[in-house]
Formats: structure tokens, C-alpha cells, sequence
DNA sequence: ACCTGAACACCGTTCAAGT
DNA sequence: ACCTGAACACCGTTCAAGT
């Protein structure tokens, strides 16, 4: 092998110990849970020093901050792959929907960390913020165009992405933490997204409701 | 003063440790965070040796188990008082979904517990158990009358109820982690449960929509 | 430029010993 | 019955020193 091509285990120390630390810190999450997350227990897993991730990230929250931000690009990726050729707006929406739900289940511990308490706030982050920004401008731009298409009453936008985005983060955290049940594997996160949002789809319908004020 | 007016930490000390610790542990979750608990600074915040706590609870998990149920047994209790005298189903169910909402906001630190990832599964902890199951069946009872009362579609009541529970969840954990607006203090729940309900409602409707199949 | 090893102030948990 | 103090194996973070 030339000198490009060197041993993984080599390349690893030289090469990439930043993403190499981003890749154990993943599997560590998912294996221990976010909570029993330790930077000792990612530099072990790397076989390096405890102090050497000190110098890729400034502390264990700033690693988390790069995974953090690493998920959200990921799930915008996502949810954009979902709705890739697909034209009419009301099925850009529930694709949009799917993939967050889904994105959630198969991406377990991504996900835990992007919308961990410790990044309440973003601003100290702003790759992070950003990311988060770009995936949640999909939501809001499925919706607007089924406004925009006179398939979704006009009026507060925002009201509607709120309530569309609060309906599948529901959905997403409740399945990942084991308070609904997940009947067959992935497949159940699209069910239960479905149901759900076929139930929400009425209230967003164009044709205001028949009268029956409550 | 006599033998049982004793000073409040003397008595504290003898007389209810285990019940000294719960509050501590609360109070700390709340300005440190879940994560940052640790089970010696709760036996400081008391006053009490780092190894006093373990007589008391078998680990740091069996501490928060028991702050998670107590939480619960709380949210169950705030819902009930919502709708307390209140008659109609459709206003019960909206009541209900707003108590939700305001006791994560007024008790994020409970709340947070009682969702933590680490409770995933609540079969090891019998009394949060059952503790969450009776504020779960609250939302249930209320959606079970609306369709009895013919304001809600027939059919599938525990989609509804599960569709209902991801919308005010997402809300709350959502306004509790800062990703939606919380315009005006602790008010602000409620109209964001009034806005995304208002939606869902349409869908939970009795009177089918008229066709416009997506 | 990148990594290491020792050091410090923390943890959770156990256990013999005290009252 | 209830609590303490020492002990062990962990942490996060810093920093001088090595290559």
C-alpha cells in the first residue's frame, strides 16, 4: 500500500479522530443511552487518550452539539428524500411527516440528542441552529403550498405548522420511548402517523367545517 | 417547645428523610437539570451523609422512580380538578388536554422525570405504573364519551385517543424545551392547545367529511 | 499540530462500624 | 432502625510535557 492507502486503525489516529469520536459517541448513545454517555468511554472506544478529544471539541457538550447538528442535516435529508418527484402538495405533507416519525425510529439515538434539554437553546450553536432551521422550513413549506393550492383553509400558517409539527414530534418521542406501541417494527411509526394526521388533516381541509361551535 | 414540635431539621432528620429527599431532588432537577442530578448533592441539599439516601431508595433510579410517580399521581390530580363540574364531553376533552399541557409547564422538572428515556419501560416500577395509566385514562374516558355522546366519530376511539395524546404531548415537551414560542408565560399553552386542537377536533368530528379522498 | 499522563474535584455504590 | 466514613471504580476537565 502506498502512503495513502495506510492501515484503518492508523488512519484513524492521523486521519479523522474528530469524525471517528462523532462515530463512537453514536454508537455509545445508542448502546447506553445519552445519560450514560461518557468522553472517557468515547476516547476508549476510539483507543486514544482521555484528553484527546479535548482537542476537536472544547467540551462534551460541544461533541454533542456536532452530533446534534450532524441529525439534523441528516434528517432534513431525510424528509427530503421522501418527497423527491412527488407533486401534489397534501402527499409532500404527510411524506414530510413519515420521514420525520421515521427518521426518529431509525435514528434513535440522533435524535434523542438534537432535541436533548441541554440545547434549549441554539444560538450558542449555530451550525446546529441552522440545520434545525433548514429541516423544520420543510414542514412549513409543505404546508404552504397546500395553502397556496386551496388544499388547506388559509389563515395562520404558522398555527398549522405548529400543530402539524407538535403532532409527529409527539408521535416520534412517545414511540421512541416505549409509550405507544410500535405493532410491527418501523412500519408502525407510518401507521400511527396516518391515523394521526389523517384525524388533523380535517381540520386543515379547505372547506370550512359545517357549524357545530365548540 | 415539647418532644414532637421539635426544630424542623431535627425532625427532618427522624422524622421524614425520604420524603426530604424527593423535594431536593426536585428542586435540583429544576435548576440543574436531569442530568446534572447527582444522588450526594440531594444528601447535601438535606444535610445528610453522601450514603444516607441508600437506606432509602435502592439507587439514584428508584429515587427518580418515585419522583416520576409522585408526578403522575400530580398530573392526574390537575387534570381531574379541570374538569371538575364541567358537563359536556367536548369540554371535558379540551380541558383535559390543557391540564396536560399547564402541568408540564408548571412542573417541567416532574415532568421531565416522568418521561425521562430512563423509564422506558415502567413495568420494574409497579406504582408509576399504574400512576401514569389513570392519567392516561382520563384523556381516554373523555374521548370514549365524546363518541358515546355522539360528538366524535365512531369507531376507532384509542387512534383518536393516541392521536390526541401525541398532539399535547408534542406540545408540551416542545414548549418545555423551548422549540415553540411561549408568547405569554405559562398562558401560552394554553392557546397553542386551543389552536392545534381546534384542528384535530374537525378531524374527530362525528359528521363524516365529505369526500375529498388524499 | 496533535496526543499523552498525571492531577484535581467530582460521581454512584458498597460496607463495616457506630448510635 | 437509621446513619456515617472510608473505600473503590468511575467521571469531566486542565495542563505540563512529549513527538
Amino acid at each position: 500500500m502506498g502512503p495513502v492507502a495506510t492501515d484503518e486503525r492508523t488512519a484513524y489516529h492521523h486521519g479523522d479522530l474528530r469524525g471517528a469520536l462523532l462515530d463512537a459517541a453514536l454508537q455509545l448513545i445508542e448502546s447506553e443511552g445519552l445519560a450514560g454517555l461518557s468522553l472517557r468511554a468515547v476516547a476508549r472506544k476510539v483507543g486514544v487518550s482521555h484528553a484527546a478529544p479535548y482537542h476537536h471539541f472544547a467540551d462534551r457538550t460541544a461533541l454533542l452539539a456536532a452530533v446534534a447538528e450532524e441529525g439534523f442535516q441528516a434528517l432534513h435529508g431525510a424528509m427530503l428524500a421522501r418527497t423527491a418527484g412527488v407533486a401534489d402538495p397534501r402527499q409532500r405533507l404527510r411524506e414530510t411527516g413519515i420521514g420525520y416519525v421515521r427518521f426518529a425510529l431509525e435514528h434513535p439515538a440522533h435524535f434523542r440528542v438534537m432535541f436533548s434539554p441541554e440545547f434549549r437553546e441554539r444560538s450558542p450553536h449555530p451550525g446546529l441552529q441552522a440545520a434545525a432551521a433548514a429541516a423544520y422550513g420543510l414542514l412549513e413549506e409543505a404546508i404552504v403550498e397546500c395553502q397556496r393550492r386551496g388544499y388547506a383553509r388559509p389563515g395562520d400558517a404558522d398555527a398549522m405548522v405548529r400543530a402539524a409539527w407538535a403532532l409527529v414530534h409527539g408521535i416520534a418521542t412517545l414511540l421512541l420511548d416505549g409509550h405507544l406501541e410500535r405493532e410491527e417494527g418501523l412500519r408502525a411509526g407510518e401507521e400511527q402517523v396516518l391515523a394521526a394526521t389523517a384525524l388533523l388533516w380535517e381540520g386543515l381541509k379547505s372547506r370550512p367545517a359545517p357549524s357545530d361551535p365548540v
